[in-house]
DNA sequence: AAACGCGAGCTTGCATACAAGCAAGAGTGC
DNA sequence: GCACTCTTGCTTGTATGCAAGCTCGCGTTT
């Protein structure tokens, strides 16, 4: 009989432990890692890290090389302001269809978000916050009513954990992060998406700014409004 | 010496012939299939199959479950409107970038469709008219000059692929595709960035309504200019 | 007859063995 | 001294073996 119950799969494990290698820095960028190194380095087979390194792949953390390795893809200002105007663009739209939905399920949202943040600031720990921003955002990209937009963000969340790093990593952006969490929850509660909107642009230009890149993620006016092209 | 000079991997194969059977519909919604079944009858192991289900199951093609199998998961019509409207936001996001560019971007961007569009009419088959459209959209999305937008772009491109299939196996909805296509190009030739706007909301709403599915997909206006709420 | 238990047959998950490809370096011929 | 080749060590890609889990149905027991 065996003593582990329900242990969750070894390929699961070996993605985890080699995210946090990658984003602790353990891993470097540009480093070429090879499959079997990093397997009897997590004491398991070859058949997990190879799953592994293909999510890695899809998330953007990894590119292998057929028969010669997967290095580590180092990001850059562009990969930065890339995901941070992505985000701007699907949490935008998310406000928008929140706020399209009718007053009182901002209200609702609003004040969930709100609830949950006061919740988390009573007791925060770095993980802890770190994992609250992650709900915080997936569940306002939920509240625009679209599935698939919804798993696209978790994907593009995952890709932007390294350029969040830096920011974590920093003193206590924590605090600020939460702050602004608390901002747009309450513009959402208090009913004036226009606020929300811009709070949330903040929000995102600030994230920028704390991890060290220059520039505030903006997106272009809708083509053809009056004054694009005199 | 191999006879076979190059060639893909064993992955890729599966993967491309297991897709082609589900969009196909020789794997029907619902259906549960096995590793095991699958490797026997592309006459491989079960390891590339393993890989390919992997990638299926990120596509949304697939979802495996277990110890039990993978299962096709049914596309229904909250999948078609999802994808359209997560499409219809991404595209015009890329039409916005665009035009912000200026208008030598746009003509240039514009022009190359628009000959490219009239190549694939001189002699088109339900096949390369498939791969165009694909090719037409994907290149409209990267002159967004967001590479992030781009891959994520991919990804939504074949999620709806299980709903653009319904469509092009149907009468000859390629040729409206095409003339549609061929339209949005000549507006931005000749650098009308809101009748291309208009022209790609059209576009998709044709897609959705010529896969059989009602509803025109649409955007939520911004939220809080005036007028939202009274 | 009904309910319970348990084993057969399926499945996946992981480890390992084997083949093939790529790169660099040692060695040889010139 | 220089160039060329071949070997050696690394890597991935694929197949296979083995253990464990989940279902379902048959047999036994009550």
């Amino acid at each position: 009989m065996t003593l582990m119950s329900s242990q969750p799969k070894a390929a699961d494990r070996a993605y985890v432990r080699i995210r946090d290698k990658l984003l602790d820095g353990e891993y470097t960028s540009g480093h070429l890692l090879s499959e079997g190194t990093v397997a009897t380095d997590l004491g398991v087979s070859r058949t997990p890290v190879r799953e592994a390194f293909q999510r890695l792949q899809t998330e953007g953390f990894l590119r292998v090389y057929p028969k010669r390795g997967a290095v580590v893809v180092p990001v850059g200002p562009d990969d930065a302001h890339g995901v941070l105007q992505a985000r701007l663009l699907l949490e935008l739209f998310a406000l928008d269809s929140l706020a399209a939905r009718g007053p009182e399920a901002m209200r609702e949202v609003g004040s969930a978000l709100l609830r949950d943040c006061e919740e988390e600031q009573k007791q925060t720990t770095p993980a802890s916050a770190r994992e609250f921003g992650r709900e915080f955002h997936i569940r306002l990209m939920r509240a625009a009513g679209n599935p698939v937009l919804g798993e696209l963000y978790e994907t593009l969340w995952n890709r932007q954990l390294r350029i969040a790093a830096a920011a974590t990593a920093g003193p206590d952006h924590a605090a600020a992060d939460m702050a602004e969490h608390a901002g747009i929850a309450a513009a959402l509660h208090d009913q004036r998406p226009a606020e929300a909107r811009e709070l949330l642009t903040d929000h995102l230009a600030g994230v920028l700014h704390r991890t060290g890149f220059s520039g505030r993620p903006s997106l272009p006016p809708a083509a053809g409004v009056d004054g694009l092209w005199p």
